[in-house]
DNA sequence: ACGCGTGCCTGTTGGC
DNA sequence: TGCCAACAGGCACGCG
């Protein structure tokens, strides 16, 4: 499940295979995965990508469309979509759709320079279904209520810039998931974040000091950067444009491991639904605040 | 306004 | 061995 780091991945191999190129053919090819509130896929077609970024966990091509104005193509591969670059020519489809798979939901056919003949492929394949691409202005992306509403990016955060976001009766983990709060965490980094902060998921997100939160955030770019490093984690679908499997699943301390010991105390993990989400956690490492300690500060 | 629960979607897994 | 419920989870949406 693509979040910061695999995304942040699959932009930088996507990179080599797109930047500077021109988009001769653009379809959807299975079922419909383009938003409606953008353009038709096909009007991107005669568009040089100048740059591929990320935000959060959308990866944001900037087109330098056939009429001289911009363009913006975003992808969100939410839980199994992949990208996938195919350096091949066209006339071999087999070939081209070897890199990708039967759950091809669109294509980008790009040609070198500002050339006309198709020379390689960009497959968007996804089984669940769950993807979406959005081609539109830079103007009309501003207005884009998931965009304009995303938090910040995790980052580019400083010192106790988390303290204030974490000012909710939600629950911590909650929070962490929240992308309107912070932009690109998903089920592997809160849970691991919080792991090698200390901190239970369940805890109420307004009950951390500033110190936790400066923990917590120096906790998340700790794991969010050795991840990005180690090209993202390959649970089962996730691979970047080249096809490759990350390596961080290697370096779990908690996500997917409950029932196993605890890398740091031996105890056994435990899972728990927290926030609508499997949680596993250390009860040990990770304490919520007991009911008499919330006594003895409401005494003194 | 905010927090929470549910549905979407399909391949995989585990229990009987 | 086979069947089927449960599960995976990011996000939109509706409810209280």
């Amino acid at each position: 499940m693509p979040e910061l780091p695999e995304v942040e991945t699959v932009v930088r191999t996507l990179r080599p295979h797109v930047e500077g190129r021109t988009i001769v053919f653009a379809e959807e090819i299975r079922r419909p995965c383009v938003l409606k509130d953008g353009l038709p896929l096909a009007k991107a077609a005669g568009a040089r990508i100048d740059e591929v970024t990320r935000r959060g966990k959308l990866v944001v091509m900037h087109l330098h469309m056939a009429d001289g104005t911009s363009g913006r193509l975003l992808v969100h591969l939410r839980m199994t979509g992949r990208l996938t670059a195919a350096e091949a020519c066209p006339a071999d489809r087999t070939a081209l759709r070897k890199g990708a798979d039967k759950y091809v939901r669109a294509g980008l056919g790009l040609a070198e320079g500002s050339g006309q003949t198709c020379s390689s492929v960009i497959w968007f394949s996804d089984p669940r279904t769950f993807g979406r691409i959005l081609l539109t202005t830079p103007e009309r992306l501003e207005q884009w209520s998931f965009w304009k509403e995303l938090g910040p990016e995790p980052l580019l955060l400083e010192g106790e810039a988390l303290y204030p976001l974490m000012r909710s009766r939600a629950s911590v983990k909650a929070r962490l998931l929240d992308q309107h709060v912070i932009a690109g965490i998903g089920n592997i980094y809160a849970d691991e974040s919080l792991f090698r902060a200390g901190i239970h998921p369940k805890r109420e997100a307004v009950s951390l000091s500033r110190e936790d939160c400066a923990r917590l955030l120096k906790a998340l770019q700790d794991v969010l950067t050795l991840s990005i490093e180690q090209c993202g984690s390959s649970i089962k679908d996730y691979r970047d444009a080249d096809g490759n499997v990350g390596a961080f699943q290697n370096s779990f301390a908690v996500y997917s491991r409950a029932g196993e010991r605890c890398v740091r105390c031996g105890r056994i993990l435990r899972k728990e639904k927290i926030a609508g989400r499997t949680s596993v956690f250390c009860p040990h490492c990770q304490k919520l605040p007991s009911s008499s300690h919330h006594k003895d500060i409401a005494t003194k």
